[in-house]
DNA sequence: TGTGTTATTTTAACTCTGTTAAGTCAATGA
DNA sequence: TCATTGACTTAACAGAGTTAAAATAACACA
């Protein structure tokens, strides 16, 4: 049978395997399922992506620029303590409007290969953020931490919060509430700590 | 063929099944082969488990249970700071020795199973020992914030520290050492915050 | 001791999924 | 015009989870 013209077949594809992930999860992408959505046979993709892992990895790396968008449209004329903390509220909103890409994005080792060297920079896009900001706050003499450790605790954190809450694992605990833990959070995280923070005492 | 006596098949499965996933991860459990290293058909492994997913389930509580022991044996005469830091020593060194049950622990949204209610507690008990030293420091006047929210914001920085380190998704940057960030993590996790700490500044 | 019943396990087989091999067909360029 | 290449398709294999049916072992009771 002859297909109509098909331009752009693996724009096609990345597109509409995004949508499958980011609607179900990485676990629940199937080649033949795929490709009939595409309206191609299962085989076609293969003349574009290599494999399943091939293509999830493309997906994961589009996940992440999705997320560094995001992160690269914070005014970068504010304040290094309020840009820390409009980076975790970018961080986390992601997470909870995406959670799916999310888990693709940190939960799969893909397969057995680790990112190449070139691909690193994408995905630690939120750690370089986070240190310049501290290395600003640095130079003023706001704090003495230092940005590259200090970026770290940070970006754990975010991800602590990220994960544990937004994969579906875990549920708030009773009576919690989850904008309030996360208002808490957001100041906890760029502020006080979980020892120096006031709230609902 | 006549299969030698069998004593505790299950048992000898469950074993042999977490020996796998500690080993490689759960995504590379196979019922045929775990069968094969059992020494009995694959099929067998249904008369004691309903599918694959109930098998990961009990892995994952087995899992629990293992850093739940770790937990309890943490000495409960200790000052509520101190069990604190105990706390979170022993939930990291559990991720560090046994990375792939922690991924099992948190990763899996095992199918679309959710846990039942009675499983819960076990699934939670990080969270209810932090809350339980957090009260107790609330009762001493220690400090003021709300022990639930702070147990579960102890929670989350550990799971942050735990999963993004050990998952292997992720490298240190150039230049940190895991050891020295275990350790100011530790502080920051009790202490006072990353904008409070002075290291290596 | 024999015999019926149940528990335990095996063999065969089905389905679904990733993937490879081989073929079709249209466009293209010498 | 014809060989070559690109963009696919169909056929088919292998591995994995799972079910159905058959075989064997264990056991309880007459």
């Amino acid at each position: 049978m002859t297909r109509l013209a098909n331009p752009e077949l693996p724009e096609r594809i990345l597109k509409e395997a995004e949508q499958i992930v980011s609607d179900s999860g990485h676990e629940s992408l199937n080649m033949r399922d795929l490709a009939r959505r595409v309206g191609v046979s299962a085989t076609a993709i293969y003349h574009y992506f290599a494999s399943k892992e091939a293509l999830l990895l493309r997906l994961k790396l589009a996940a992440a620029e999705k997320l560094n968008r995001r992160i690269r449209s914070i005014d970068p004329k504010l304040d290094p303590h309020e840009s820390l903390h409009r980076l975790g509220a970018e961080y986390i909103e992601f997470a909870e409007e995406h959670p799916n890409l999310y888990r693709l994005l940190f939960e799969t080792p893909i397969g057995n290969t680790p990112l190449g060297e070139a691909d690193q920079p994408v995905l630690y896009y939120t750690y370089y953020a986070a240190r310049n900001a501290l290395e600003r706050m640095a130079a003023a003499k706001i704090h003495r931490i230092d940005p590259s450790y200090g970026a770290m605790l940070g970006w754990i954190t975010l991800h602590g919060f990220s994960s544990l809450l937004m994969s579906g694992t875990l549920q708030l605990a009773e009576g919690m509430d989850r904008e309030e833990l996360k208002q808490l959070f957001l100041r906890f995280y760029t502020g006080g700590g979980m020892m120096h923070h006031t709230e609902e005492g």
